[in-house]
DNA sequence: TCATATAACTCATATATATGAGTTATATGA
DNA sequence: TCATATAACTCATATATATGAGTTATATGA
């Protein structure tokens, strides 16, 4: 057997680490003499080790400061990259505003607590959000569930909801969103959810469900989004 | 002004070198040391170059035999990722074969051709296909434009279209795919399309669109793949 | 006290050197 | 002729060393 490669063995100290929220995200990394003294290597291993960690955007580094442990990053999401006007030349990413009609202390059914992997039933703050373009036109209907236990009065109408949610929960709750899985797909607007968006029923729209992730793979949210295919594409590029 | 440095340099001489067609897809680029001799610097200044472009995916390294230029990767499609059977536990990707109905040389249309970025009218090759699963139940649409100019008597019914058509592309015309952009959105079937996925008209689909580029960012394919939502989503994860 | 120079720490760039493992062309010898 | 050993080429891993630029804490001196 081929002994393990010096910097893939520094690479997994340090994602380790990272996995147990030795340093959580925003943190400063030992820097790399440090890291070469405790694993007993060349700095030029711990860069090498570091290097596979920025090209996976574990973490990123900044002259002079050090190294740092990456925040997730909603600007990958699928809805993110919705852009406003599909074909058109000037496409842009659509600026919208989001009001938040809804928000309780709920019961969960079983659909959403199987998704949340918690037995049905189990308390979870329903948030229920529309979302404005600059002409002020309804353009898309967001619901998330969220475990009652993580966000312990989140469903108190004074607490400000802003268009980025997740800052807010770090801040407010002491959770780290790590990662989360979204899942893109079409569906038939039902009457409810056109009369929101001033469509009419049975229109196709775009829909985006998430599952959002908290360490050690603890579900912590699920959401699905909807919006007006007029609206709303996901663009990419294969090369 | 601080001196670029030399790795970026290599880096861009590299890039310009494929850009150009002096290295095309599937060809070795010369050796590291050669690179340093052309370059003038050091293996380690070259070296760090070709991980920059590994990183971009634009090459690929192979011990012991050199180092490769990067054939497109369609695997990254957006409908690649498609997925058969949504929100199930045992999400596999679908397995589909197609079959190619309708084939013949056409003008373009005003709308296809603005596409392609060619007059309207100018002979286009169109392609018809449809999908079916392992239960031979139709999933998708497909429907393929190319420019007739590049393609000459791909219309002819004794080429066999593989599912997997740019290497036959490749092989047959000497054009070399470079890149692709996918768009993806949702729409209600029309009577026509309904009637071959044996859906109800006014389903939702989930629309795949696709502008297939050549060298010298040369439009060589536009493509609309229509597809049932209850078969095909898109997942992906951010971090 | 407080502005400023400096020291001490970051990471970034660059070179030189060494060993090792995979691949391929060539030379050797039965 | 043809199997095989070897040479000559790849990239992969690893270390040591040097200079430079950005950042921050500390020492200096008016």
């Amino acid at each position: 057997m081929v002994q393990e490669p010096l910097y893939k063995i520094a690479e997994k100290f340090l994602k380790q680490g990272i996995e147990d929220g030795k340093w959580v995200p925003g943190d400063l990394i030992p820097s790399e003499s440090q890291l070469s003294d405790i694993l007993g290597t060349s700095v030029g291993t711990v860069r090498k080790a570091i290097d596979q960690l920025e090209k996976q955007k574990l973490v990123y580094r900044h002259q002079g400061k050090g190294t740092y442990v990456s925040r997730i990053d909603f600007d990958n999401s699928l809805f993110r990259f919705f852009s406003y006007g599909l074909g058109t030349e000037t496409e842009e990413t659509a600026r919208i505003h989001k009001l938040t009609p809804k928000r309780e202390l709920r019961k969960g059914s079983a659909d959403i607590c199987e998704h949340l992997q918690v037995p049905t039933g189990t308390p979870l703050v329903y948030i229920e959000r529309v979302g404005y373009d600059d002409d002020d036109e309804p353009v898309l209907l967001e619901k998330c569930w969220w475990r009652a236990d993580v966000v312990e009065g989140l469903e108190d109408a004074d607490i400000h909801i802003p268009d980025l949610f997740y800052a807010l929960i770090e801040e407010e709750f002491g959770v780290h969103v790590v990662r989360a899985e979204e899942t893109l797909t079409a569906e038939n607007a039902d009457e409810e959810t056109a009369a929101i968006l001033n469509i009419e029923a049975g229109s196709a729209l775009v829909v985006l469900l998430r599952t959002t992730y908290a360490r050690k793979d603890n579900i912590i949210e699920y959401r699905i989004t909807r919006g007006r295919p007029d609206r709303f594409s996901y663009k990419t590029e294969i090369r």
